[in-house]
DNA sequence: CGGATTACGTCAACATGGCTGACATAAAGG
DNA sequence: CCTTTATGTCAGCCATGTTGACGTAATCCG
């Protein structure tokens, strides 16, 4: 045993089961953004609207440079979604308390509300997928694409308790 | 037991495991793509160009129906990538022998080098998470990955053996 | 055989969402 | 007071997606 064709053989299978790996990842992410895209599409709105809303929902009274953190684009970038959504009502600029150059983001009830809709169908996906594959698998899940990150990007998922999680001052 | 307390909270965390699985594939595709992202550049190639020399380096004489079917763009848009690869010799195309209207692609050798060095980081990146992370935690990374999808895109992995799979004629 | 369908390609125009570079203003900080 | 920081803005470029229209060659089918 453990001969060279046996060798071989493994060989192929770890090639097959990271290339399988990387074929999940790209047909999940496009399933996963599709059904919210179709419903941005209809209000005039891409995804990069999304992504916008849904961190300023998840961190309520964020400052432009935390949000330009975690999205890693240019203020460019940001500034033209951003400012559409703030015009439009889904976003309120707040002048920062402790500093007043920061403007603090955060959703308006339309823009909550808009937030709802669009991760309802990805939560639902999500949802399915672990209630098929059981609590043991979502662990196993998790660790797997905590692997796939960067330090930095992993440091965001810390335990909860851990105040400095999000990077916020 | 089981009072509305209890309910309560679990739905919390409910809610909250979700919205880490959503975070968790947000970063980890975009790191995922970051890497042959910079190669492609110097290139003057982009990400839309990884996946066609990507999906022809899997699918050796794939016709150009086929591809469009995984990729799902339209012709005109990969026209425009495919013929970029065609010309600078990285895919060739060779007309079908039962069907003569068709363009079978194929790698050059030039475009299989490209295509190793490109997945040449991702598949270090899904080795090092699948290791990190023991087999039992891949088997429920697959399990959970597969349930996000639709049933199309699941029918891509079925075991091997079925000849269909891929969906080539 | 001949008409319909299929596989593929191409031209043109447009939208989205990244990017760089330059410049401006107000507030904070040493 | 001078420097740095947080934010915004104008202008232009690029990659990659879209729709719509049209064309050619090969295949299929009645």
């Amino acid at each position: 045993m453990a001969d060279i064709k046996a060798g071989a053989s493994q060989l192929f299978l770890r090639e097959e089961e990271l290339r399988t790996g990387m074929e999940l990842l790209f047909y999940a992410y496009r399933e996963f953004t599709a059904e919210p895209d179709e419903i941005l599409a209809q209000l005039g709105l891409g995804r990069a609207h999304h992504r916008v809303i849904y961190f300023v929902g998840r961190h309520p009274r964020i400052t432009v440079s935390e949000l330009l953190a975690i999205l890693k684009i240019t203020k460019q970038s940001l500034s033209r979604v951003l400012g559409e959504l703030v015009r439009q009502g889904f976003v309120t600029q707040a002048t920062g308390l402790r500093d007043r150059r920061q403007r603090l983001l955060e959703l308006t009830e339309k823009g909550v509300e808009l937030e709802r809709k669009l991760s309802e169908t990805q939560r639902q996906r999500i949802a399915r997928a672990y209630r098929t594959a059981g609590a043991e698998a979502v662990q196993g899940f998790r660790k797997v694409m905590m692997g796939m990150l960067d330090d930095e990007d992993r440091a965001k998922f810390a335990p909860p308790g851990d105040v400095r999680a999000v990077g916020r001052r």
